[in-house]
DNA sequence: AAAAAAG
């Protein structure tokens, strides 16, 4: 085990971290840097939560040279969130060298970010748009950059950023710099950029089994749709989670559950990429605060985030990205704590958790649906924890008197199980009635016929065989018949072809 | 197909 100690640190980072209580390093720390401190080039390979912040923001912290005003690091992170992240964390580790590192972001009044890069940071967390923006108007100049950090490389290819990313790293005008990439995989195209913008860069692997989920629970129920949101209800009821995130497919869905949620009576705020950025700041604030018991988040959410305390991960969507599956439960059971992911799915989507299962290499759990009863248990277990613990803060001397005075006249057990009953929530039954339930469905110009299409859609994977039906079915059509049956393999045929 | 990001 290797300790922050053993790596040589400036005195301010040593004492920052120091400050924030880190010790050992983790696997992708201590591997990488020692290298990033010999000035290489580097690409490591490793998912969030391994503690990648930290091992770029020290040799990122340490290439800062005081006596210069210009900004000599640049993060580039794929959403808002993560580089808000990212500057937050290197503002803790860079505090006590005096290293100030600015988020910058769209969404956000850019007359606002102009006025704080005057403040002269020696680092800037950004996303690759806004980044792009500034450096158009000259008002971030990459002429002093020393170290430049791609954060979640695959992920800003997956969303369409490589283009952007080429495009910002050919403006870095500096003649030396440093080059750090952090990507979870390493697909052909990050591959290529490494290759032509990175100078013979040392690679860094942590290995699988690092990366793995080990203090997540994983188990999954079999529901129907229209079950979903009653066994959210009950999950919550029952498990009754510190902080909780619930990830849903869409925007909308995303809208309809926290209206649901709140109908039943739960603190819950949503987050996904049509708020406005003030909202998704402050739903994020909120519940890192804990006043807000359960953010419901589109996959914007999923990656990177860190917040402590998040107990429990819902799927109520099976992510349709196995990878996605990773990041959204890697955001409980962080910092050694215990987490606990439920995946809500469908009897059609069975197959879909296989193949997630291939990747995690480990079993989801099969839970069955909690019953009714399992939710009044539930609660009065709550009960009884929350009279305990008042118990146990011996903070009610006022009421004692009172106690005595009843005591004369009622039975002690009677009057602790009344309390008891008091306490007991009531399951909350209020009608809620979820409106995007999209499956993964034909866009066929038929959609009422609801029965076929089911039937249609169970039998897709062996849409290979209907190919030779369909042709079948052309041979028909040169006859110059339209039978019903050929128009519903036309349908099919279409079908296979979206598929695709 | 959806999500993310520049207005």
């Amino acid at each position: 085990m290797k300790k922050f100690s053993d790596f040589n640190l400036s005195k301010e980072l040593e004492k920052a971290i120091t400050a924030m209580g880190f010790e050992e390093a983790t696997p992708i720390q201590a591997e990488s840097i020692p290298i990033a401190f010999t000035g290489k080039d580097l690409i490591g390979q490793a998912q969030t939560g391994t503690g990648k912040t930290t091992a770029f923001g020290i040799p990122l912290l340490e290439n800062v040279d005081m006596s210069n005003n210009g900004i000599q690091g640049i993060v580039i992170a794929p959403t808002r969130e993560l580089a808000v992240q990212v500057a937050e964390e290197l503002n803790k580790i860079g505090s006590v060298k005096g290293v100030f590192t600015l988020p910058i972001y769209g969404g956000q009044e850019i007359s606002r970010q102009i006025r704080s890069l005057k403040k002269r940071p020696q680092i800037i967390a950004a996303t690759p748009g806004r980044l792009i923006d500034h450096i158009r108007r000259k008002t971030i100049k990459l002429d002093n950059i020393n170290t430049v950090v791609l954060d979640e490389a695959d992920e800003m290819l997956n969303m369409g950023f490589i283009e952007d990313i080429e495009a910002i790293l050919a403006e870095i005008t500096s003649d030396s710099h440093q080059t750090l990439l952090f990507s979870a995989t390493m697909p052909p195209r990050i591959r290529s950029l490494a290759e032509r913008f990175m100078d013979n860069p040392e690679y860094v692997k942590v290995k699988a089994k690092e990366m793995t989920v080990k203090n997540i629970d994983q188990t999954y129920i079999e529901v129907r749709e229209n079950q979903k949101f009653d066994v959210l209800n009950r999950l919550l009821d029952i498990q009754s989670p510190e902080l909780a995130i619930v990830f849903g497919r869409t925007k909308k869905r995303v809208d309809e559950l926290v209206e649901g949620l709140k109908k039943r009576g739960y603190s819950a705020e949503g987050i996904h990429g049509d708020l406005s950025q003030a909202k998704r700041d402050q739903v994020i604030r909120q519940f890192k605060e804990q006043m807000v018991d359960i953010m419901v988040a589109t996959d914007v959410a999923a990656r990177g985030l860190d917040i402590s305390g998040v107990s429990h991960v819902y799927n109520f969507d099976i992510p349709q990205d196995p990878e996605s599956y990773v990041h959204r439960i890697g955001r409980t059971g962080r910092a050694g704590k215990k987490g606990l992911a439920v995946t809500l799915v469908t009897p059609r989507e069975v197959n879909h958790l296989k193949s997630i299962e291939q990747l995690t290499k480990k079993k989801m759990v099969k839970e069955p649906i909690p019953s009714y009863e399992d939710v009044i248990a539930g609660h009065k277990q709550e009960a009884i924890n929350s009279l305990t613990k008042i118990v146990e803060e011996n903070s009610y001397s006022e009421y004692k008197g009172i106690a005595e005075t009843l005591l004369n006249d009622v039975d002690s057990i009677d009057l602790v199980a009344a309390a008891l009953k008091l306490l007991t929530k009531e399951p909350d039954q209020t009608p809620v009635k979820l409106t995007d339930i999209a499956p993964l469905r034909s866009k066929g110009p038929r959609n009422d016929r609801g029965g076929s299409r089911g039937r249609n859609d169970r039998r897709r994977p062996g849409g290979r065989n209907d190919r030779g039906g369909r042709s079948g079915g052309d041979r028909d059509r040169n006859r110059g018949e339209r039978s019903r049956n050929d128009r519903s393999r036309n349908d099919r045929a279409r079908k296979s072809k979206t598929s695709k």
